[in-house]
DNA sequence: AAAGTGACCTCCT
DNA sequence: CAGGAGGCCACTT
């Protein structure tokens, strides 16, 4: 029960979670930015690892995406696809290399410090 | 408990 | 701009 709460409240996906979801739309963020916000400056891919098993919710997933302004799918091939459509219905636009302008679309960080920095 | 894995990042050719 | 090498970290076997 004790893990379960130290896990679920402040442990290190609950804190990925905590961030992505302060995220706003029409904005993105990438990886390494939100690994950092969260407290783990060099956990970028396992930032990845979180999001990956994330299924379902209300958590924006689809506005993270790698620093290079392009979108990560790994092997899946269906969430690439939906994800990209998910942010231009936001009005992220994406250009021709499949990358977006992270000079337009970056997240500026939150406006609230996070409760554990 | 140890080794393998990956939705990453940065620096170097 | 494209491709490769190393380093990082949590998660899964």
């Amino acid at each position: 029960m004790e893990e379960w709460f130290q896990d679920d409240e402040f442990g290190f996906r609950a804190r990925i979670y905590r961030v992505v979801e302060q995220i706003p739309e029409g904005k993105v963020a990438t990886y390494g930015q939100v690994a950092s916000l969260a407290g783990y400056a060099r956990a970028a891919r396992a930032c990845g690892q979180v999001l990956r098993s994330y299924v379902g919710g209300d958590l924006p997933w689809h506005r993270v995406i790698n620093a290079q302004g392009r979108i990560s799918g790994g092997g899946d091939l269906h969430r690439p696809a939906l994800q990209q459509s998910l942010l231009e219905a936001e009005g992220v636009v994406f250009r021709r290399s499949g990358r977006c302008d992270l000079g337009t679309y970056l997240w500026g960080g939150p406006q609230d410090l996070m409760p554990w920095e």
